[in-house]
DNA sequence: AGCTATTAATAATT
DNA sequence: TAATTATTAATAGCT
């Protein structure tokens, strides 16, 4: 790819090696991300520039905790190939494997339950968060598709019994006509139906401002993302 | 790439997962040894399967030796970040790179030189051989080709004096022109001219077989490489 | 595992 | 440093 082939040698030219330096780190970082998301894997990714400058990038919130896996992994390759070559003792290494499969993931579950954090720094925390960021994002519009849906499914079910109702029914159901209107007109996106506990609903959604229509709480929260 | 485009989302079906995971898995330590080499920057790349199994890449011998540099290095940054945010102060980082810098070529010289072996583990000292190997495999063809070209040099001196000698002198000078017809015929990948010390010239080589043709024995070692 | 139609990465260039 | 573009490289879906 580029004009011309390639041969795998360092790149003399200076100011070439530094561009192309940083265009391919952020390739690699980029396929380094596919493969991880695509194929469930765990990934650990260090590079040092020629001047010393560190990039690094990993799927789970901790570079530490992959390295620490990836010790464990070659001590226990380690004891098992030095040790007698039965071919039925393969399952030793199966066994260190699953062991701390488990272990790693009980871990994981556990930061992302908010728990543990003691042993992660700056930059792990960092990463947790956008993981939990970006989660939160899909779940909350998988919920506000969803709610769509069963209020859309609800109008329906209202108009229908409403032609079988006498006058004195037909203003009470006047507001359940407004609420599901609005609802349902606005952008899903702008809209946060049933947000997260910790969203206060008073803060950049003036209820008061709406006229005559009375919202119930969980209907409501601010917009912004945290 | 491929056909059609793919979205950035962990593949539902287990065998493509598992196909995709073992091309891009080799994909990705392709491009890490590519920006390793053209780029002049030390890389490590750990890579679990879903499975659990590892696959590491290091341009070094020692990704416990890259480990520890990302170590020393997220330290520096976390003091530096934590303390005061004095931008004067931006040198103390910088000479703690240079620091680090120095450190990593002096003790990665040492392990090219065969010293301070005790602290690489069975992985990395297969890593270390594998370089010097393809190290000694570029130097001797180097040299072959050096001594190729002096050696066609010579033997275009000696036709050039052969025609002013007398009929006495002509048949010393043939076994010259023996040896040399003989080094220049055979192809330069089987010949190895002036090998390693370790090489035993006895093996491989039936010099015996080889009909009135004295070979000194700095010019004879085993056609394999070790 | 090997084969292509495609998309993706990127070297040179501006 | 940041775009653009001409090429090569990677790879998804098949076989």
């Amino acid at each position: 790819m580029g004009r011309g082939r390639v041969e795998l040698k360092r790149i003399e030219n200076k100011i070439n090696r530094q561009v192309s330096f940083s265009k391919r780190r952020s390739g690699l970082l980029k396929k380094a991300r596919e493969i991880s998301v695509l194929c469930d894997a765990d990934v650990a990714l260090l590079v040092f520039s020629p001047k010393g400058k560190l990039l690094d990038f990993s799927n789970q919130p901790s570079v530490e905790r992959i390295l620490e896996r990836y010790e464990r992994h070659s001590y226990a390759e380690r004891q098992n190939g030095a040790g007698d070559q039965a071919p039925n003792e393969n399952w030793v290494i199966e066994q260190e494997r699953l062991k701390d499969r488990v272990e790693v993931l009980q871990r994981r579950q556990r930061n992302f339950m908010g728990e543990e954090l003691d042993s992660l720094n700056l930059r792990e925390l960092q990463r947790l968060e956008q993981q939990l960021h970006s989660a939160l994002k899909h779940i909350r519009s998988r919920k506000n598709q969803t709610m769509h849906e069963s209020i859309s499914a609800l109008q329906k079910k209202i108009k229908e019994k409403e032609k079988a109702l006498g006058p004195e029914e037909q203003e009470r159901l006047q507001n359940i006509r407004d609420v599901t209107s609005v609802i349902v007109t606005k952008p899903l996106q702008s809209l946060n139906i049933g947000g997260s506990p910790e969203a206060k609903c008073s803060e950049g959604t003036p209820t008061s401002t709406q006229p005559k229509t009375i919202f119930p709480p969980w209907m409501i929260t601010r917009p912004t993302d945290e």
